[in-house]
DNA sequence: CTTGACTCTGTACCTAGGTACAGGGTCTAT
DNA sequence: ATAGACCCTGTACCTAGGTACAGAGTCAAG
C-alpha cells in the first residue's frame, strides 16, 4: 500500500502541510481517503499532481486557472486546443504586463535624466515632475 | 477660506472618500483640521498631494515608498540624489520583473510550439510537459 | 421641519496564496 | 506509559490597497 501521510507528501513535493490542506479546500486536489485515525492517506500520484500545480504556477497560472487546466485534463472529450488557447491567453497577459512595465520604465528614465542628483530636495526635478504632471 | 470637505477633495482628485481616510490612516496625508461639526476641512493643496500620490503609484511606487518620498520632500536637509536613487531602484525592480516575464513567456512559447492544438487532451504535449518537467 | 445628501467612527470584507495558532487526537520509540 | 512528533479542525492572520457596511450625527433645500 503506497500511501503517504500529508507530511510525507509535503516534504516530497516541496510544499507545506498547510498548503496541501489549502489546495484541498480550493478543490485543486481531491480529498484523499482517510485512515481509521482520520489521517489523510495520499496515493503516490498525489505528489505528481502537486508538482504539476507548482510548475503551472511558475508559468504564471493562478490557482483558479490551474483548477481549470486540471479539470480539462480530466474531461475525456476535451481537446488539446483548449489547453493551447489558455497558454496563448497567458502569453497575451504577459505581453500586456511587459508593455506596462516598459511604459513605466520609460517615464522613470525620463525623470531621472532631468535630475543631476545634486540639487537640494526643494528643487528636485523628479518630485516636481510627479507633482505637476497632468495624469498621463 | 478655501476649505474643502472630504467629498469635494475626493471628487477633484479622482479618488473615493474612503481612500482619503485610508491614506490618512496610513500617514500619507496629514490629519486635516476639523470644522465644529467634526467634518474634515481640507486646504486646496491637499488635492495636489493626492494627485502626487496617484501619479507616484502609476510609476510603480507602493504607498509605503510614496510615504518615503513625501517625507523626503519635507526634510530640508535631504538632497535630490536620494530621490534619484529611489527612482533607479524602481527601474531595477522593473527590469527584474521584465526578465521574469520574458523567461516565462519563452517557456510558454516553447510549450505551445509542441502542440498542434488538435490532439485529444490525454496526449496534450503542453500538459505532459508541465506534468513531467523537473523544476527548472 | 423634514428629507436627502453628506460626514463621522469603527469594523468587517475583498483578492491571492498562503501561514499560524489553539486545542485537541494519534503514533512511535523508549 | 509517556515524551515528542505528527495529524485533525477551525479560525485568525498576513500583504496591498483599498471597499463596504452599520449606526450615528450634520447640513442644505424646499
Amino acid at each position: 500500500m503506497p500511501e503517504l501521510t500529508i507530511g510525507e507528501v509535503a516534504k516530497r513535493a516541496g510544499v507545506h502541510v498547510e498548503t496541501l490542506r489549502y489546495y484541498e479546500r480550493r478543490g485543486l486536489i481531491e480529498e484523499p481517503p482517510r485512515a481509521p485515525s482520520n489521517y489523510r492517506m495520499y496515493p503516490v500520484e498525489s505528489i505528481r499532481r502537486i508538482r504539476f500545480i507548482k510548475r503551472a504556477q511558475e508559468l504564471g497560472f493562478s490557482l483558479e486557472e490551474i483548477a481549470g487546466l486540471l479539470s480539462l485534463r480530466a474531461a475525456p472529450k476535451a481537446h488539446c486546443g483548449a489547453v493551447r488557447q489558455r497558454a496563448e491567453a497567458k502569453i497575451d497577459d504577459i505581453d500586456e504586463k511587459m508593455r506596462d512595465l516598459r511604459r513605466i520604465k520609460k517615464a522613470l528614465s525620463g525623470l531621472i535624466a532631468q535630475c543631476s542628483g545634486r540639487g537640494p530636495i526643494r528643487e528636485c526635478p523628479i518630485l516636481e515632475a510627479i507633482d505637476e504632471d497632468a495624469a498621463e
